[in-house]
RNA sequence: GAUCCCAUCGUCUAGCCAGGUCCAGGACACCGGGUUUUCAUCCCGGCAACACGGGUUCAAAUCCCGUUGGGAUCACCA
């Protein structure tokens, strides 16, 4: 038996797909399992839409997704181009080929010829089907109509048998010959449409497991057909359940992000989304959940690929970076959070290792990196550029009898004699919660409320410690005077 | 509308193929409690589902049929 190759055949429209990376995923995960091949095909037969730069996109999010691929753009191999853009000529001659064969023939309706059709087959309550005319169209009739100016596609000639389909995912599915229809394989501009090219590629670059949405199902007895024609070997199929948004509707960009990049300039570690995306339509059946890709790789299996439809949750996503981000060393957040510095605007200076280590420590517990500039974020403001939070102002400083503000200005006495280091700061904070008798909350609260404007930062010693004496004097006394 | 596919907690799912060990297990969310100088983290506890109706069987979440619900496809887009 052959080694396994499988592939990964996007469209470039955009920034890659949380759907496509889960199709990619399991694509990859096949590969690697069985020591077989993952190659990478641009499908960019239409020149209307085309988008370069969505090729670079889609490339930057599968390698920062760690799905490398062996064969294919930019890796290079044995079949390339590897870009249906460049590969014209080869899709030419298999036209031809069947057109030779008459196995494919020449049709000339225009658009709106064929939009008529179509509603006029709908309001019979029957399913369109192209009617194939008797005798068929010669290469002359083909010649004529384009001088004509009509439009000239080339549409294959079915012929006429029930295919049934052998999925591993959703098992033998048959699609009767009457509901297929001569589909066309050449558009107008001389482009293969996607059956074919996709057939074309998939034979001769050697893929032998196809494995993609299951919006493809319904329409793999085109592929079918297509590959008999050309006397191609049939490839393996599995086709994966849809990931749905929440109300069970197509995953849209209305409630979130859906795109990779969107949760890489999120704060997101790409293994916590490879991860949650594994786990959509699949899972290793013995109750982990939390898997390295390594730990895919080995427990992957296209038997244990669901059929039902999931829904795209938020909030669980969010649970996995959690984790990850708790079991990730050091070195990795630093170089995920620079990451994520360089893809946003932040105060926080990008260019000191030691200080974003720091803030990493020190903000332990984070869910994803856009946690640590809202947390630390306003300690690399200027002192006049942050505003106050009027319920915790309320709530801290100008509650009641006002002991909020005494024990601020009690503080910046004491903090303005104190020796600036976690340490001494924290012997001064105890000292004075012990010989005051009081909590902590009612020391730290008041100072953290006038020099970050909220309730919300790291400890407060290291708060401090970042800020620097002058600069926690400075916003102590702007806080007070804003008192009134 | 036609064809095909799917159906377990709010969500991801285990169990189903080889019926009994399931008054259905785990995780996320949610609710309650605890730890904590804030936020977040963390710990403990709780709530919560076999879509419905028939059938087969001593026995059905598991097998069969129907109903309902959801989805996909029906493009010169991929």
């Amino acid at each position: 038996m052959d080694t396994i190759k499988t592939r990964f055949a996007p469209s470039p429209t955009g920034w890659l797909h949380v759907g496509g990376a889960r199709t990619a995923l399991f694509n990859y995960l096949l590969a690697k399992q069985a020591g077989g091949t993952f190659l990478l095909r641009i499908e960019d037969t239409d020149r209307a839409r085309h988008d370069e730069s969505a090729v670079e996109k889609i490339i930057e999010d599968l390698r920062w997704l760690g799905l490398e691929w062996d064969e294919g753009i930019e890796v290079d191999g044995d079949n390339g181009p590897y870009r249906q853009s460049e590969r014209l000529e080869i899709y030419t001659e298999h036209i031809g080929r069947l057109l030779n064969a008459g196995q494919a023939y020449y049709a000339f309706e225009t658009p709106e010829e064929l939009d008529a059709m179509r509603t006029e087959a709908r309001a019979e309550k029957r399913n369109f089907r192209y009617p194939r005319p008797d005798p068929l169209p010669t290469a002359a009739d083909a010649d004529k109509a384009r001088d004509e100016g009509r439009p000239v596609v080339v549409r294959f000639k079915i012929p006429g048998r029930d295919v049934t389909i052998r999925d591993e995912v959703f098992g033998e599915v048959t699609v009767a010959a009457a509901e297929q229809d001569d589909f066309i394989i050449a558009k107008t501009d001389g482009w293969p449409t996607y059956h074919l090219a996709n057939v074309v590629d998939d034979a001769l670059m050697g893929v032998n497991f196809v494995c993609r949405g299951q919006e493809f199902l319904s329409q793999t007895w085109r592929h079918v057909l297509l590959r008999e024609a050309f006397g191609f070997a049939e490839p393996r199929y599995a086709h994966l359940p849809l990931i749905m948004d929440m109300a069970g509707r197509k995953l849209s960009k209305r409630d979130g992000a859906v795109e990779v990049h969107a949760f890489r300039t999120a704060g997101y570690l790409p293994e916590a989304l490879v991860n949650f995306i594994s786990l959509l339509g699949w899972n290793p059946g013995d109750g982990r959940e939390r898997l390295t890709m390594a730990e895919m790789i080995e427990s992957f299996s296209v038997n244990r690929i669901n059929k039902a439809n999931a829904k795209f949750d938020r909030e669980k996503l969010l649970a996995f970076n959690t984790d990850a981000v708790a079991a990730a060393d050091e070195g990795r957040l630093l170089a995920g959070f620079k990451d994520y510095l360089s893809l946003n605007e932040t105060p926080i200076p990008t260019d000191d290792d030691s200080l974003l280590l720091h803030l990493l420590r020190i903000n332990k517990g984070f869910r994803t990196f856009a946690d640590i500039p809202t947390k630390c974020g306003v300690l690399f403001v200027a002192d006049d550029a942050y505003d106050y939070d009027e319920k915790a102002v309320k709530k801290v400083l100008a509650r009641g009898d006002g002991s909020g503000y005494a024990m601020l200005e009690y503080l910046k006495a004491k903090l303005a004699d104190c020796e600036w280091t976690e340490e001494t700061l924290q012997a001064l904070i105890e000292g004075i919660c012990a010989e005051k008798s009081i909590g902590m909350g009612k020391v730290a609260q008041p100072i953290r409320v006038a020099v970050t404007g909220s309730t919300i930062s790291p400890d407060i010693y290291n708060t401090l410690v970042i800020l620097g004496k002058g600069k926690t004097i400075a916003r102590i006394d702007r806080c007070m005077a804003r008192k009134g």
